[in-house]
RNA sequence: GGGCCGUUAGCUCAAUGGUAGAGCAAGUGACUCUUAAUCACUAGGUUCGGGGUUCGAGCCCCUGACGGCUCACCA
């Protein structure tokens, strides 16, 4: 049963529209094409007095919707929204005729509009359109929020972004922050050579990451497939193949909790570099967020949740046991990090659930998570990840407990994660057996073994270094975004209407 | 999944267990430079759903739905 028209505020709008049809005129025509917006009529006039800019006598044709509207009599001025920002409109009876601005007098603030006109400064100062003719272009039939305190409450804001967008300002400029930063990215990597590439987001063995993942069917080939939780194999496969220098810009899915910073979805960057180190990895990071904080801000400082973020180079660097060390206030010295012992009794301490069943390298890193990653507000790299918890990334050759591999965190949180890539095929195979004997354990989220990954390195895959960036937390830190659903369009919920 | 908090008119919010209100939005009228325009009048509600206690429930109890924050897991 189809209960909508219920509500009086939109039958009275619906009513408008069929009073307008029983009149001939269509209240969803597409007939007219604005030539300019608001910004372009703002920026022909900046600076000009009220007398030079009605001497320009320029017309101007823009369209958008309605967010305000105050009729006072035979003059009425209402704000048109469209892409570019808002301008007001100024309609009188006396210029478009007294039977129009009857009609018009009755058009709602959501509506779209068009107008034709020549520009003005109002009295009190305000740039306007001076309307000679107005069309209606589109009747809205909800009420939009109210225009004072806009819409906040924050389950509606997210599950009808649309009305997020149309009427509370920040959230468009946010978004069009992502989209900078997604271009920056792409122009930054096509400057150096990399090739933008494509990798399958249904894969049969879900590989690249520990993580779960979503599961699906393919019907034709009756084969059970997965989404993908990282293109990461895929990506050195193509380094096999020969080409050197891939990124990838895409989504992953990990079916996991959600939180601020979580979203089943969400977008990251790979990119992996033939020839190349993890200490290449960090400088392409320090390049890249230096550069982008200059490019949108202007310099390198931005603020986050009120934290001052600075990303003038170099970034802070700092090993895992160093980060321990300085975090616990020397309570546990990188040398204590080396005593099994000494790093069990702290965790413990900690309160790190299950530590007297982990290896000393998860123990260290679990510690490491604990202690000392909410700290870590600057940009700061971390190094010397344990091989146990790194089963892709490249032995260290002085020291192989350890791999040649980093973190970057932002305002306490992980951002990037990149390595030299372990390229000896036996050595892989290795870490495969040994993550599948998590798996036996129950560990549900330790990594399959590939066959085909392993055999393609076996044919010889070059030294490399690779990285993954979060673009949906990247925009947080650069947007002020408390959450990850602030900077995702439309973030996933829990369907709001249960029936059956 | 755990804990805490929330859900009242289109929106933002009130309401000792005692007739559910306001502002904005809407309708009617006034008004030829407004900026959250102003003024007058009018209308607008299954108080998230279900059950219970009570003479009486928006409020107390139980239960379910959805959300926010937070912890756990993760990027």
């Amino acid at each position: 049963m189809d209960t909508r028209y219920d509500n009086p505020l939109i039958k009275q709008r619906l009513e408008k529209a069929e009073g307008m049809r029983e009149e001939g005129l269509n209240p969803y025509p597409n007939d007219f094409r604005p030539a300019h917006t608001a910004a372009k009529i703002r920026k022909d006039m900046e600076g000009l007095t009220s007398e030079e800019i009605e001497a320009k006598g320029k017309r101007y044709s823009v369209a958008g919707r309605i967010i305000s509207m105050r009729v006072m009599g035979k003059n009425t001025f209402l704000k048109l929204r469209d892409r570019s920002g808002d301008i007001q409109l100024f309609v009188q009876r006396d210029v478009i005729g007294r039977e129009l601005y009857g009609k018009f007098k009755k058009y709602d603030m959501g509506d779209f509009l068009g107008a034709k006109g020549t520009a003005f400064i109002t009295k009190t100062g305000e740039l306007s359109v001076k309307a000679k003719s107005i069309y209606m272009l589109s009747k809205s039939l909800r009420p939009l929020p109210e225009k004072f305190h806009g819409l906040t409450d924050k389950e509606t804001r997210y599950r009808q972004r649309y009305v997020d967008l149309a009427i509370n300002p920040d959230v468009q400029s946010t978004f069009i922050t992502r989209t900078k930063v997604v271009a920056f990215i792409r122009k930054y990597f096509q400057s150096k050579d990399f090739l933008e590439v494509e990798t399958p987001m249904l894969q049969t063995i879900p590989g690249g990451a520990t993580a779960k993942p979503f599961e699906t069917f393919h019907n034709a080939l009756s084969v059970k497939m997965y989404l993908r939780i990282a293109p990461e194999l895929y990506l050195k496969r193509l380094l096999v193949g020969g080409m050197e220098r891939v990124f990838e810009i895409n989504r992953n899915f990990r079916n996991e909790g959600l939180s601020n910073q979580h979203n089943p979805e969400f977008t990251m960057l790979e990119f992996y570099q033939a020839y190349a180190t993890y200490e290449d990895m960090m400088a392409h990071t320090e390049a890249l967020f230096s550069k982008m904080a200059k490019e949108l801000t202007g310099g390198y400082r931005i603020s986050y949740q009120g934290e001052e973020i600075d990303f003038t180079p170099k970034f802070n660097r700092l090993t895992m046991q160093e980060a321990v060390e300085r975090y616990s206030r020397g309570e546990l010295s990188v040398e204590d990090t080396e005593d099994e012992a000494k790093l069990l009794a702290f965790a413990n301490k900690l309160g790190i659930a299950d530590a007297a069943k982990m290896s000393w390298g998860k123990l260290l890193a679990e510690v490491f998570e604990t202690v000392a990653e909410p700290h870590l507000i600057q940009p700061t790299f971390i190094t010397q990840y344990p091989v146990d918890v790194s089963p892709l990334s490249r032995r260290n050759e002085k020291d192989p407990r350890f791999t040649d591999r980093f973190e970057f965190y932002i305002a306490g949180r992980e951002i990037a994660n990149g390595f030299s890539e372990l390229n000896d095929p036996v050595d892989q195979l290795e870490r495969f057996k040994a993550q599948s004997a998590e798996c036996d354990k129950g560990d549900e989220e330790a990594h399959w073994i590939d066959e085909d990954y392993v055999r393609a390195l076996e044919y010889g895959m070059p030294p490399a270094g690779g990285e993954g960036i979060g673009i949906d937390r990247t925009v947080m830190i650069f947007t002020d975004a408390p959450s990850i659903r602030d900077v995702i369009f439309f973030p996933h919920m829990r369907p709001e209407r249960t029936e059956g």
